[in-house]
DNA sequence: GTGTTTAGAACGTGACGACTA
DNA sequence: TTAGTCGTCACGTTCTAAACA
């Protein structure tokens, strides 16, 4: 009859004292390693800890100190593999800094629902909260309000509040579309990303721009979500409207699937009949039917460059230079062939 | 020259009371929604929380109560989109019940680093620990280890410490084999994934036991990573050996498209010559050449049931009974035809 | 008495100045 | 002097018991 009530008493920075002979501040001391301690003494106190199985009191620390080694991690656009990826680099870092992650999703990018998930962050002391921003809107949110803590914003446009880091979304743009004017293609369909998507609206611009240069103009982009199924739609609808394109930019891998399908429902080849450049280069995308031409985002370096601006904001380290916006690569796979 | 020193000083309870023209207890009741506060007060009180924008300290809090409000997540596997769904619902589970996830993702599955993972959780004071593991090793690391607060294990299978939630593999297999079985298969090949990794024993458990009810045994079962690329390399092997098979149960949906790729490129048509079923339904396995039939799992309800577990254990509800193990099921797409 | 409010004591650390050899 | 050590205080909350309407 196990009750909850015989709560096992913890090991306080006392009780070590006590065993070791030394008063708890010189505990204190060989915790944080802090100079003059006999290394006698030192090794008395660390006998003691490893004996009682003293762990610190995270609260007591955090209390006095006004640091709870903790940063604040709002993340939307889970569970796909970008923000997915981004999350689980970010993570790795901040443990390699010392610090923990709290994260929280929010259900939606709307204005209350990322506040009180912010909230919720601000209450449990973060030092800092990295917002993880897949709309404008959740940019947004922050606008305007004095958080206490630093803000970090892994986003893909420099409007708004917060220390920036991004990927050069529209260079990766850029990119895939001149892989296909090198192809020799003039007609270049974009399936953008959703209204509102700060990383559909870059590679749109840079879809855009690159067209402008090479003297093509005025081109309407069609609208997907993301998922393959809007891309599926769109392509069929293409196809029965006769006008199936030669050569399409598909603003992420997900979406270059759903084309892929639709095309291949249409007796359509790729790369035969049309080209088909991705974005994101999903772990899937070398093994799609054909495998997928797409650009390649650093998402490994992108988590590192979030705690690394953390870490500045924190003064932490002497703030070293900003680290460079990092260019998205083309990876030429079978899914794009010459006119 | 704003120096690190002007740190705006934040409101305390005491502020908040001197303004309110109480005494700070009075403020306590009020923030913890205690009875015994005349209605009058209460407003004056809240009020002067607005004002001030006070937020209570959570290390404060922590410190005297002994309960941080915070659970800690060991989850392996990341950022596949299995994981990586149960990690979202059983954040948004969490977010629900009013606690934070403090979330740290080992980089391997040693022994060491799981455990000093752990025990970064701890030091911050979480009530609970959450394992999410793929590798059975994973489960291991955490034998005859008195960690002070209740350990819950998401893992498919039932030795080890702690409460177990699971989604039922074997029978999601088994129904996989069956689909198999009633479209007349009688050699069904499985490609299974990793040796430690629960997950594929048990999906291979079910796959051999289905068989071996079928009167068909003894086979052996080729091994993959679960990466599109280790199925792609097994399946052009055995195309390339003769041993092209009329019939494939891979272990998960990226193992699947690597195989169809490899079918695609010896020519060999699916579901024509050969049948294949996947694990898993991830998003993209629609829109697989050709769409793929699969075992869909249910990642929303297990991060529930998993939260509704630590809950139990921190008694902070009624211990409800215990949700019975969820069944995967089949999703038949075009990937599979009767020979 | 009864409902409301208050003052003081924890909680377990780290910072600081004082003490000792 | 100086390296080593110690005692007191503060951090911001909740709990307990006593005082007040």
């Amino acid at each position: 009859m196990s009750v909850n009530g015989d709560r096992n008493r913890v090991a306080t920075i006392f009780d070590v004292a006590r065993l070791a002979g030394v008063s708890h501040q010189t505990v204190s001391r060989v915790l944080n390693d802090l100079p003059n301690v006999r290394p006698a003494t030192r090794e008395r106190v660390e006998e003691a800890i490893k004996q009682l199985r003293y762990v610190p009191s995270q609260a007591a620390r955090a209390l006095v100190t006004r640091r709870s080694r903790t940063i604040g991690l709002v993340a939307t656009g889970l569970p796909d593999y970008g923000p997915s990826s981004i999350v689980l680099n970010f993570n790795e870092s901040a443990r390699d800094a010392g610090y923990a992650v709290i994260a929280t999703n929010p259900a939606d990018a709307e204005r209350a629902t990322l506040r009180s998930a912010t909230e919720m962050l601000i209450r449990q002391n973060v030092e800092a909260i990295v917002l993880l921003a897949a709309e404008r809107a959740a940019l947004d949110a922050f606008d305007g309000w004095e958080l206490g803590v630093p803000l970090v914003a892994i986003a893909s446009e420099t409007r708004g509040r917060g220390i920036r880091v991004a990927l050069d979304q529209r260079q990766g743009a850029r990119t895939a579309v001149s892989h296909l004017l090198e192809l020799g293609h003039r007609e270049i369909v974009h399936i953008a990303g959703p209204h509102g998507s700060m990383d559909a609206e870059e590679r749109l611009s840079g879809w855009r721009d690159r067209l402008a240069e090479a003297g093509i103009a005025g081109e309407e982009p069609m609208r997907g979500d993301w998922s393959p199924e809007s891309a599926y739609r769109i392509g069929t609808e293409l196809v029965a409207s006769g006008r199936a394109p030669r050569a399409v930019f598909a603003g992420n891998d997900q979406m270059a699937l759903g084309l892929l399908h639709a095309l291949a429902d249409a007796g359509l080849r790729v790369p035969g009949d049309v080209s088909v450049v991705g974005f994101d280069d999903i772990p899937e995308a070398a093994h799609f039917s054909p495998p997928l031409t797409t650009v390649r985002q650093d998402f490994v370096g992108l988590g590192r460059d979030a705690m690394a601006a953390v870490l500045t904001q924190l003064q932490d380290e002497e703030s070293t230079a900003p680290p460079p916006t990092r260019v998205p690569r083309l990876v030429v796979r079978a899914s794009t062939r010459s006119v």
